[in-house]
RNA sequence: GCGAGAGUGGCGGAACGGCAGACGCAUCAGACUUAGGAUCUGACGGGUAAAACCGUGAGGGUUCAAAUCCCUCCUCUCGCACCA
């Protein structure tokens, strides 16, 4: 895990760390050797905020906000090995973070191009796409602006298709997130098809993936960025109405100019443009609904079988040439309502009539090829991973400029390259750490020249981009992590987090860990083999935030009830990926469940008394010497313990229901309560309700670490209950002599029987027929059919 | 619009195609108590005197049997959304 350390721990955390712990200390009862790890996600922007608004160094402030967040966690109980913790602003850490951008900056996965970006006034900085949710910052909600800048960028783009295709591998991930990779990574195939500009020597390329309409086009539309857009307008009448309309498109925001009620505006340029299909020349508009940023930025109007195309042809009157019939019918143009936009028989395509669009778009992709004039290719709607930021706490960029070199990178026994201290912190839109000469100044490691430092700090996703594999060998100082480490614990087996990671910090980590796979610095591909998504935490019905103030501090019910308490309620009140309504009564009921367990195990202690010295005294669960006589309590009792332990090892391990899992430890806790005075009484059951505490107690304890651990040295054991080896149902025990099972007349349940578990069809059915509410049923009719399932019902079908 | 998920008592939620509502909360009753907001025991979907009967968003279907599988629709949540 790796928070970010905002001050205070919340419930998501807690919830979170609970479900993880259960797991880790399950497992590691199991057998198992776990890796159970908490560190800092340490750089980023409230430090610095922080800093500008209260006057506090950033790294002062985290380090605060890590001591105070690290001494909650403890509280919890959660089983971290604490001797892993890392920071991301440590400086031991970022050296590395650094070191892997020259890794990737030398396999030409890491670049500086001049770019339109995204610009979030409010926080002073570019932002990579993946942060910008609906025209607005993600962060701070301040609508996005655009500056071009030069800036550094991660080439994902990539692996656009490996990061796709991958997804079908990762059958430990929920659907959710895939189909949100899916979407975002947005693999499109079509073609790039040229249209010469009649009258020049220019040729206009478009995208489409409905070649197969390519007959219908009535005109082609430029985005207003498109640089085409100048030389066609140089001169024309209309030009300075143009550059008006353009300039009014670019200045709209983000949000604005891509909302879906947008109204589709354009206007004609008075340039044509010659469709290579057929010869024919269509008027070249200019229009605020085509984007620059995606395939080519130019896209051909075929208004007969595009709803977009349509409703810009109808409002401007531009002409609807129908190309393609649905099986069976035919479209007159002037009466159509809307586009078609469904597959059919092709029309008016030359010789492509009479194809379906399917065929068609196969045999137009293939004649633009051999024309020459068109390519089949695919487009993708993920972008480039930004990483500049114009921040001061980040990673700075291991890069310095040299006037006769150029871009340099440090060289590696350089690293790290330091943040200096006592910086000035007014968000100027530059980095802080371009006031600073002394961090700027620098000698060019090439020729030895004067030479200036990139002031640019790293996007923190790429810190969390790789921290996992930090994880198996924190404290190397020679390489980011010891290769046999990473390969022994690597990739991680569970992962944990909320469903807002699904696109950014979960893609990046996959692309870096592939990247880092091709380098040859790990041996796996994909990060993470399950990840469960866990659930929000609401109160009314509504996340809790401190904005809203329907928050609860996770220390104020450590306080009041415990960390087992907190715990319990967090992991019993819904399954883990289902959002969890907070409940003050539902808290209350665990602690009450907590109390039970207490004075169940209390009672038993004292009935006993020192006789459980020879019980208890090894350090694993009691044994029942003569599981086979025992009294019918004694063995009613290991039926409920060794059901519940049946159901909670299962629950746990196969499906992470933990709900139900305590559910089932609740329910054992009930059946001892009803017989716990028949087989304390009982002289030879002592050994069973010794068992029954000792499975209880070993149960609980993953879930409850504290009052367990209390518990277990109160029963007299010596050692610790979370190294108890977790226990083994005994299968003997849950075996029943007797079922009560349904009997159905006709699919209705008429009769309930205890019959013997072992019992027949015949002997069921003969048991069934001898009761007169089953008799009553049946009446006069005779029976046709007998479904017959052991140990839980007869259906008799009648008629 | 596209995609994913979810609709079950007063509430949170259980249920390999096999007795719907486990477990918890709330409520009610009883016991123990000077007392109980503690604890223990019990009741608790609707309906009925008791049955019958009706009940898993709506309507169809498959099946001996459907909360569960299939089809149509409705509602809610989340994600994407002029992506050509």
């Amino acid at each position: 895990m790796l928070p970010y350390p905002s001050g205070r721990i919340h419930m998501g955390h807690v919830r979170n760390y609970s479900i993880g712990d259960v797991i880790a200390r399950q497992k590691s009862m199991s057998g198992w050797n776990v890796l159970h790890p908490m560190g800092w996600d340490a750089f980023g922007l409230p430090a610095e905020n922080a800093a500008i608004k209260h006057g506090v160094d950033p790294a002062s402030w985290t380090r605060e906000n890590i001591a105070v967040m690290r001494e909650q966690i403890k509280r919890l109980g959660f089983s971290y090995d604490w001797d892993r913790e890392i920071a991301t602003c440590d400086p031991s850490y970022y050296k590395w973070t650094q070191w892997l951008f020259l890794q990737l900056y030398r396999n030409g996965l890491a670049y500086r191009k001049t770019q339109k970006v995204n610009w979030c006034p409010s926080c002073a900085t570019v932002l990579a796409n993946e942060q910008v949710v609906n025209g607005a910052c993600e962060r701070c909600d301040t609508p996005v602006t655009k500056r071009v800048l030069e800036q550094w960028f991660l080439r994902i783009t990539r692996y656009a298709e490996r990061l796709l295709k991958n997804l079908d591998e990762l059958a430990g991930w929920p659907e959710k997130v895939k189909v949100m990779q899916h979407n975002w990574i947005g693999r499109s195939e079509g073609v790039d098809i040229d249209f010469a500009v009649e009258g020049t020597g220019e040729k206009l390329t478009i995208f489409t993936t409905r070649q197969d309409t390519i007959c219908g086009v009535s005109y082609v539309v430029l985005a207003p960025e498109h640089p085409l857009l100048e030389q066609l307008i140089s001169g024309k009448p209309d030009e300075a109405d143009i550059r008006r309309f353009v300039e009014d498109v670019m200045a709209q925001d983000e949000i604005a100019r891509t909302a879906e009620d947008t109204e589709k505006v354009g206007m004609p340029t008075g340039a044509y443009a010659v469709n290579p299909a057929n010869g024919e020349a269509v008027p070249i508009w200019v229009g605020n609904y085509v984007l620059m940023e995606y395939g080519t930025g130019a896209v051909m109007g075929v208004p007969a079988h595009d709803e977009r195309d349509f409703e810009f042809a109808r409002k401007y009157g531009l002409p609807v040439k129908v190309v393609i019939n649905p099986p069976g019918e035919s479209f007159d143009e002037s009466g159509m309502e809307g586009a078609y936009v469904d597959e059919g028989v092709q029309v008016n395509s030359g010789d492509f009539d009479g194809m379906h669009s399917s065929e068609a778009r196969a045999a137009i992709a293939e004649y633009l090829e051999r024309e020459g004039t068109g390519r089949k290719v695919v487009h993708y709607r993920l972008r480039d991973w930004l990483v500049s930021r114009q921040r001061f706490w980040g990673a700075p960029i291991p890069i310095v400029y040299c006037d006769s070199c150029g871009i340099v990178p440090v060289p590696e026994a350089e690293l790290p390259v330091m943040l200096p201290e006592h910086v000035e912190f007014m968000p100027t839109g530059k980095s802080p750490l371009a006031d600073c000469p002394e961090f700027v100044n620098a000698k060019c490691p090439v020729c030895g020249g004067n030479a200036r430092r990139e002031t640019d700090t790293m996007d923190t996703f790429i810190c969390s981009s790789w921290y996992f594999s930090r994880y198996a060998s924190p404290r190397t100082d020679t390489a980011p992590w010891d290769r046999a480490h990473v390969d022994y614990w690597m990739p991680v087996d569970q992962y944990i987090g909320g469903v807002e990671h699904a696109i950014m910090h979960l893609m990046y980590a996959r692309f870096f860990t592939m990247a880092l796979y091709d380098i040859g610095l790990v041996g796996f591909e994909e990060p993470f083999t399950n990840l469960l998504t866990q659930g929000m935490v609401l109160m009314d019905g509504a996340k809790m935030s401190k904005s809203k103030g329907n928050t609860v501090d996770p220390d104020e019910i450590v306080n009041e009830y415990g960390a087992d308490t907190a715990r319990l309620f967090v992991l019993f009140a819904a399954p883990p990926e289902r959002d969890l309504e907070w409940s003050a009564e539902g808290v209350e009921g665990c602690w009450r469940f907590l109390q039970r367990v207490w004075r169940l195990v209390h009672q038993y202690v004292q009935a006993v008394g020192d006789e459980r010295k020879n019980m208890h005294e090894g350090v694993g669960v009691a044994v029942v010497p003569n599981p086979d006589s025992l009294s019918p309590e004694a063995r009613e009792v290991r039926r409920a313990v060794h059901g519940a332990l049946k159901k909670v090892t299962e629950d746990i391990e196969e499906r992470i229901s933990l709900n139900t899992a305590i559910a089932a430890i609740m329910e054992c806790v009930n059946s001892l309560y009803a017989l716990k005075d028949a087989v304390l009484s009982e002289q030879g059951d002592a050994a069973v309700m010794a068992e029954a505490i000792d499975i209880l107690v070993v149960m609980l304890a993953p879930f409850a670490p504290h009052i367990t651990e209390e518990l277990w040295h109160e029963i007299g054991h010596s050692g610790s209950v979370h190294r108890v080896e977790w226990p083994k149902y005994d299968p003997r025990a849950i075996v029943v002599d007797e079922v009560e099972i349904a009997v159905q007349v006709n699919g209705k349940v008429r009769e309930r029987l205890t019959i013997p578990a072992d019992a027949t069809e015949d002997e069921a059915v003969a048991m069934a027929l001898a009761s007169e509410k089953v008799l009553a049923a049946v009446g006069s009719g005779s029976v046709v059919k007998t479904i017959f399932v052991p140990k839980r019902l007869i259906n008799m079908v009648v008629k």
